[in-house]
DNA sequence: CATGAATGAGTTTTCATTCAT
DNA sequence: TATGAATGAAAACTCATTCAT
C-alpha cells in the first residue's frame, strides 16, 4: 500500500517538510483541545506559525491535515516500535522488555495517540485504508515476537491466541492513554507496565501472582 | 452525581420520552454512519419523524441530542450489566459467565457503542462527567464481582489488580466492537469469548491453555 | 428537453416562485451593472430583499441563479414572440409586422437580454443545452414565419434561406441591444426597425429603398 | 484616442514585446475554453512558459491581460481588414469581396474572436473605450466603402442606410463565430457567405434570388 | 530580470437556532 | 404542540498581488 500523497503547491520538498512539521505541531495541540471538527483551518494556520493562504500552499483540503497529523504519529510510534521490538530475541524476558517499552511509547505520545483514536473516523474513506493498514504493522510486530517465542519454545500458542495476545496489548498500550482520567489515578506507569504484564504472564489464577503493594490508590474523586 | 437535564418546552412527560426515543433512534443510526459532527438537525429531525421547529421542542442545542444518545445508550448496557452482574456468586464459574455476557451485550450493542465511544469527546465539559462517572459505575460492577470471588478465597488479588482487570474486562469487550475491522475477521464472537477468558485465567504462560482448533483463520482479506 | 430543475428546500410553490421573481429582478440589475462574476451571493440577496440564508433556500449554487435569470428572460422573450408570432397570417404585411414586434421586445427587455448574452457561456455545461434549445425555438418561430410566407406564395425562398433570414432577423434584434452604444446614437428604435426592415425585404440595390430622411444623426462623440 | 498603455517593471522594450506575446497566446487559450474569470493569473503565467512573478513584471494587474489580449485580437483583425478593404474600389464588385474578405478573417479567428466578445464587458471603465474605439473604427471601414460605392453611383443609400449596411455586415461577420454551434450546422462558411451576401444585395423580394442548391443542410442533431 | 513562497481579503456555502403562524 | 421559513455567524477555500532572494 502507497502511502497517500498530499499534494502541495511549493516544489521545495525541504520546505514543505517544514512547514509540514510546523502545521502538524499546531494542529496535535489544537486537536488535543477541540477536537479535528471543532479546530478551524484558521486556528491551524494561526498556531503552525503562518496565513491561511500559507496553510493551503501545503494541503487542499482540511482533512488533509488530519491525514498528515495521523501519519506521522503512526510513523512515529512506529518507528519507535520497529527499533525497539524487531531485533529482540524470542525469549520472555524480551517480550517483557517489548511491553514495557510500548508502553513506554504510548505513554510519552500520549496527546498524540488520544488524538488520533478520536479522529481517525473522521478520515476519508480513501485515507482510512492506509491508516488502518499501519495499525495492523504495528499488530504485526507483536505477533512476530510472540511467534519466535513460541518457535523458540518459550511459549505454547496456538496461532489464534498469537494474534488475540498481540491485539490485546496493542489495546492495553492504548488504553493507557485514552482511559488516563481512570488509570492515571490509580496507578504509576510502572505500576500499570508490571501489573499489566504480570497479569498477561500469569493470569488471575496464578499463584505466583505477587502481591505488589497498592501505593497510588487514591482512588477518591 | 445527579443526570443531567434536557430542558423542553412540552410539559406532556409521557410525550417528552416518545419524542425522545424517536430522536434517540433516528439520531443513532445517522452518528453511527456519519459522525456526530457531519449529521445535521435537520437530518435528526427527518429521521426522527418530525419537523426541525418540533426538535427543539425537546431539547435546546444540538449536544443535547449527543447526551440523550450517550446517556440512554449507557442506560441500556448499565442495565443490561447490573441484571446480569450483580446477582452473580463469587465464583470463577459466574465471574466467566459475567464476562461473557459483557461481551455479547457489546456485540449486541456494537452500533450503539461504537458510536458513543467515537462522539463522547464531543460532550460539553459539563455533560462529560456525567458520562464518565456511568463508565466508572460499569467498570465497578466488575470490581465488585471480583471483590467478592477475593473475599470468597476464589481469587487472591490486590486492590489494584482488581481494578486493573475490571478495566481490562471492560476494555476488551469494547474492542470487540470498535475493533471488529480486525477482530471479526479472525474470530466468532464465541471463539473471542473463549480466548479471551482463558487467557485472563491462565495467562501465557499457562500450561493449561487449551490449544482451541484454529477455525475462521481466514486471515487473508 | 425538460426544464432543468432547481431545487429549493422551501416546499410552498408559490413562496418559491415569489422569492424567485424577487431574487431574479434583483441579480438581473446586478449582473447588468457588474456581471456575473462580479457580483456576490451575499448582494442578490440583498437586492433579492432577504438573508444570504433565505437565498440558499431556494437555490443550491451561484450558478442557479444564473440558471434561472436567463430561464425567465427567456421565457418572457419566448411567451412574448410566441403571442406575436404564431398566429400571424404568412403575408409580407404580417411578417414585418412580427420583425417590428421582437425589435420593439428587444428594446423593452434590451437590459435583461444583454445580460443573458454576456453570461450564458458562464452556465455549466448541462445547463447550457436546454438554453441554447430555447433560442433555437424561437428562431424557429421567425422559420415558420417566413415558411408560410413562402407556402402563400408571397417569397420565393429556399430552405436555407429561410433559416439564415431567421438568424438574421434574431440576431439584428439582438444587436439593438448589445450594441445600443453605437447603435442608439444614431437612431430612434422606429427608424432602426423602418432600415433594417426596408433593407431586408429589398436589399441594398433595390431602386425602391426609400430615403428616409436622417435625423439623429449625432454621430459626434 | 491613445492607446492605453500597460506598464511593465522590464525596460528592454524587445522583451516585453516578445513576454507578452507569449502571455498573450497562452491566455487567449485559456478564455477560450475557461472565460476570463474562471482562467487564473498563475495558469496565464503557467501557459506563457514563466513564472507568476515574470508575469507581473510586465502587468500591473489581471485585467491587463485581458486588454493585452483584445487589443492583440482588435489589432490583428483590424490590419488584415485594413489591407483587404482599404485599397478596394468603390465597386459592387470589391464590396462583394470585402464581405467574403471579412468573414473568411472572423472564420479563421473564430476563437480570438469569440473570446473577445465574451469578454470586453470585463475590461473595466477606462480600457472599455478604447477598445469600443476600434470596433467603431472597423465598421467604418464599411461605412467608406460603401459610401464610396455611393460616390460612384453604384448604390443610392442614405447616411443612415449607410450606417446600419455597416454595422449589419460587421455583426454579420461576427455572427459566423459566436453562432457557430447553429449556423455551423447548417452551412459551410461558402454557403454562408453567398447567401448572406446576395440577401444584402437583393434583399427577400428581389426576383433575382439565386435558388441555391440546398446542401449541408443536417438540420438534424 | 526571474522566481515562487507568502499573504489575507474576499467568496461561496452550510447549518444551528429562532419565531411567527 | 407542530411547522418550516428566515436568519446570519462562521467555515473552508481561492487567488490576485507582493517582495525577498
Amino acid at each position: 500500500m502507497k502511502k497517500r500523497e498530499v499534494m502541495a503547491s511549493v516544489k521545495d520538498e525541504r520546505l514543505v517538510q517544514k512547514r509540514r512539521d510546523q502545521m502538524i505541531k499546531g494542529a496535535v495541540a489544537l486537536f488535543k483541545q477541540k477536537g479535528f471538527h471543532r479546530t478551524t483551518t484558521r486556528e491551524i494556520a494561526k498556531a503552525a506559525g503562518f496565513s491561511i493562504g500559507t496553510l493551503y500552499e501545503y494541503i487542499r483540503t482540511k482533512e488533509d491535515v488530519l491525514y498528515l497529523v495521523c501519519d506521522s504519529i503512526y510513523d512515529h510510534v512506529s518507528d519507535r516500535l520497529e527499533k525497539e521490538l524487531d531485533n529482540k530475541k524470542g525469549t520472555l524476558e524480551s517480550l517483557k522488555l517489548g511491553i514495557a517499552n510500548f508502553f513506554q511509547v504510548m505513554d510519552e505520545m500520549q496527546a498524540e495517540v488520544l488524538v488520533m483514536y478520536q479522529e481517525v473516523k473522521s478520515l476519508s474513506k480513501d485515507a482510512l485504508p492506509y491508516v488502518l493498514k499501519k495499525e495492523m504493522d504495528m499488530v504485526g510486530m507483536f505477533e512476530n515476537l510472540l511467534t519466535r517465542c513460541v518457535e523458540n519454545g518459550e511459549l505454547k500458542l496456538s496461532e489464534q491466541q498469537v494474534k488475540i495476545i498481540a491485539h490485546d496489548i496493542f489495546v492495553q498500550g492504548q488504553m493507557w492513554g485514552f482511559r488516563r482520567w481512570a488509570l492515571q489515578k490509580l496507578f504509576t506507569l510502572e505500576q500499570y507496565i508490571e501489573l499489566q504484564t504480570e497479569l498477561l504472564f500469569t493470569g488471575i489464577k496464578g499463584d505466583a501472582l505477587k502481591m505488589v503493594p497498592d501505593t497510588k490508590m487514591d482512588v477518591g474523586k
